[in-house]
DNA sequence: TAAGATTCGTGATACCTTCTAACTGAATCT
DNA sequence: AGATTCAGTTAGAAGGTATCACGAATCTTA
C-alpha cells in the first residue's frame, strides 16, 4: 500500500512534533480542562515561540478536534479489542468505566458540555457509530425477554442510526438504556457531583449495570 | 424583618444593574456557552466600558458562580413548587426535563463539565441538598417492593448525604438511580449526542422513567 | 554539487480577553 | 455646605489567538 518507510524524514519529524503537541495538550487538559487549553503555553513548554505551533495546527479548534478524534478512536479501540477478547455487556461496561477513570477530562471532552456552535467532522461521527455497533453486538448476544414498550414500537420506525445492524427494536432500546444509564452514573461521578456524599460510585455503577442485565 | 423600602435608591440601582448584567450573561451563555462568556462584551452591550463591570462583580468567576447559584435556585424552586402542588416522582421528572429544555446551557452549567479547579461555595451545596430532599420525599412516597441489593447494604452505612432524612436504603438507592438515569438521557440529549439518530428523546426519557417507576 | 523550492521558526503586529490603577464627576451623608 | 462614597472613565499590564514577513535550515532537482 503506502510506502513502508514512513515517508520522508521531514514528514516523520512533522508527525512527531504533532504528536508531542498533542501530548502536552492532553497534560494541560487533564489539569486545567479543555476550555483553558492554551496553544501559547504548549509552545513555550516545547521551547518554541508561539506562532510556530500554527505550522502544525491551523487553529486551536483544529487541535481540539484532533484530540476529540483521538479520544473517540481510543474508546472505540478499547471497546473493540474487549469485544474481540470475548467481553460480554458487563465486561464492556467496566471497560468503558476503566477508560473514563483513566482520564476523566478525555471522557468529558467527548460526552461533556459541547460548544454550541461546534459540529464534529464526519469521520468522527463514523467512529462513534463504530462504538454503537460494538454495543449493539453485545446487546444482541444477550437474552431478551422483556415485553415490547411503546418506545420499542417507536424505534421500529426510527432505526436509521443502527445502520444495517439487524438488531430488533428491543435490542436497540437496551443499547440506548445501556448508554444513557452508564453515562449518567459516570458523568456525574467524573464531574464530581458525588463528591460530598461518601458512597462508592463504583457500587452504584455496578448496581445500575446489574439492573440493566437482569431486567 | 428587613426595612420594606428596598433600602437606599443607590442599592436599588446597584441590584438592578447586577440583575441586568446577569440577564445579558444568560443570553450570551445560551448562544456561545459558558466558557466563552465575556465580561467585556456584556459591558459594551450595556453601553458602558469594560472595567465598569467590576464595580458589580469582582471577577468573571464570581459572576459565573452567581449564575450557577441562580440556576440551582431556579431548579430547586421548580421542584419544590411542583412537590407542593402534589407532584409524584413522574411529574417531578417531567418538571426537571421541562426546566432543562427551557435553557439547555443552564442545565449544563450545573451538571455539565466542571472546571477542574473550581469549588462551589457552601451555600450552593446547600441548595443542591434541598433538591435531593425533594427527590427523597418523592421516592419515599412510592411503594418499594424490590429486594435489597449489595448497593443498598452499602448505602445503609453511607447515608450522610441524605442528612437527617429517614428514608431507608432502598429509597436512597431509588433516588440515586432516578437522578443518574434521567441525567443520563437528558445530558446526552442536551449535548446533542442524539442529533444524527432521529428517534424522539422524549420517548426514551419516558421509557427510562417508566422503567424506574415499575421495577 | 550547486541552484531552486519548500518548510520551519522567529519577531512584529492586530485584536481579543481579564483585571488593576488612577482619576473625574455626581449622588449621598453628616 | 463640606466631606465622603461610589459609579464610570481612560490607561495599561499580562496573556490569549492568529496573521504576516523575513531569515535560516533542509529537501529536491538539474
Amino acid at each position: 500500500m503506502a510506502k513502508m518507510d514512513t515517508k520522508t524524514p521531514r514528514e516523520r519529524y512533522r508527525t512527531q512534533v504533532r504528536a508531542e503537541i498533542k501530548e502536552h495538550a492532553w497534560a494541560q487538559i487533564a489539569t486545567t480542562g479543555a476550555s483553558a487549553l492554551s496553544l501559547n503555553a504548549i509552545a513555550k513548554q516545547m521551547g518554541m515561540s508561539g506562532p510556530a505551533l500554527y505550522r502544525y495546527y491551523a487553529s486551536r479548534d483544529e487541535l481540539i478536534t484532533e484530540l476529540i478524534r483521538d479520544a473517540y478512536r481510543s474508546l472505540a479501540d478499547t471497546l473493540h479489542s474487549a469485544a474481540v477478547a470475548g467481553a460480554d455487556l458487563a465486561a464492556l461496561a467496566h471497560a468503558v468505566r476503566g477508560w473514563a477513570l483513566e482520564d476523566p477530562q478525555r471522557y468529558l471532552l467527548i460526552y461533556g458540555t459541547p460548544v454550541p456552535g461546534y459540529h464534529a467532522p464526519d469521520d468522527i461521527t463514523l467512529i462513534s457509530s463504530e462504538i454503537m455497533t460494538v454495543l449493539l453486538d453485545a446487546c444482541t448476544a444477550l437474552p431478551s425477554d422483556s415485553p415490547a414498550t411503546p418506545f420499542d414500537a417507536h424505534l421500529a420506525d426510527h432505526r436509521d442510526w443502527a445502520g444495517s445492524h439487524p438488531a430488533p427494536p428491543a435490542v436497540l432500546h437496551r443499547a440506548l438504556s445501556f448508554w444513557t444509564r452508564l453515562h449518567g452514573v459516570l458523568s456525574l461521578e467524573l464531574a464530581g457531583q458525588f463528591a460530598g456524599m461518601d458512597f462508592d460510585p463504583a457500587l452504584l455503577f455496578a448496581a445500575e449495570l446489574d439492573d440493566l442485565l437482569t431486567h
